[in-house]
DNA sequence: GTAGCTGCAAAGGATTTGCAGAGAA
DNA sequence: TTCTCTGCAAATCCTTTGCAGCTAC
């Protein structure tokens, strides 16, 4: 997605198009992923140091709730926050390494994945009468590297 | 497992069977799970409240790195514990209520889906050279009472 | 002009750590 | 006795909030 399309977006919304919250998007969308408040701060920081840790907070809040990002855990007890649009959208099965606490996101496998992971969800929506909107698979482990 | 059994690894592993350590695993061992640290507290507390909120975050800490405990997040910032030789040892699989937070861990289906994960973890060692221990699948929604 | 945003600093909640004393082995 | 554990309080880490000033519209 480009930069006219979500402001396109906040201008429907009635939310105001500032410099931060394009920058965290411009951060989003230049990485892989698996960002942390921290680590979007840190980027954006090293071009512009008049953003603020708690804006960059409030606006990852913001952009989650709107649903243009999305927000993980990964078991280190920070979050991490990924643009919505990323390629694998609404598929978000993870490999993370359990040592260097290194995360691949796959996508080998993911038709085969996909088909069985929605009938799942059906079966599941049915028994326990849970609406159910998104899903994420985790495989812990070791890393090439820290095998 | 019983408390001769957990005694028995203490022992065999150096470690001090304490009350504190014991009240920890009495109160693990008569919920479902999905405990945070400070439940885990209280629940001792009740009971005698001799026992401080760092020996309990540090004996699930012991427990976890000794594999009797497993450590989850769910997404709300507190890390919940549970036995792992509860029933269905090794399947991590969760539908988790975004609204009120609640938690089911489902156990239907899970024939299905073990050979299922089985086969993708095969896979995905293979292809990405991670030698994978666990894995967790998590189904995000609105609960019954939520919707 | 006026909400909505912002930065800063202070507060908050969960978890960890330092340390001297307590208590398993 | 010895060395691990413990409680307490203070510290830390990530994140949120309060507030006065700023700015997009």
């Amino acid at each position: 997605m480009m930069l006219s399309e979500w402001k396109e977006i906040f201008k429907e919304k009635g939310l105001r198009w500032t410099l931060p919250r394009e920058m965290v998007l411009d951060v989003l969308s230049k990485t892989s992923g698996h960002l942390s408040g921290e680590d979007i701060y840190m980027s954006i920081h090293q071009k512009c140091n008049a953003v603020g840790l708690a804006t960059v907070y409030r606006t990852l809040e913001l952009l989650t709730d709107i649903g243009i990002v999305r927000k993980f855990e990964f078991g280190d007890g920070k979050s991490r926050y990924e643009l919505v649009e990323n390629k694998m959208k609404g598929h978000h099965h993870h490999l993370v390494c359990i040592r260097c606490g290194k995360v691949i996101d796959y996508n080998e496998f993911i038709d085969k994945d996909k088909d069985f992971i929605e009938e799942l969800e059906k079966e599941l929506s049915k028994k326990y009468k849970f609406q159910i909107t998104s899903h994420e698979v985790y495989f812990y482990g070791l890393c090439q590297d820290c095998q």
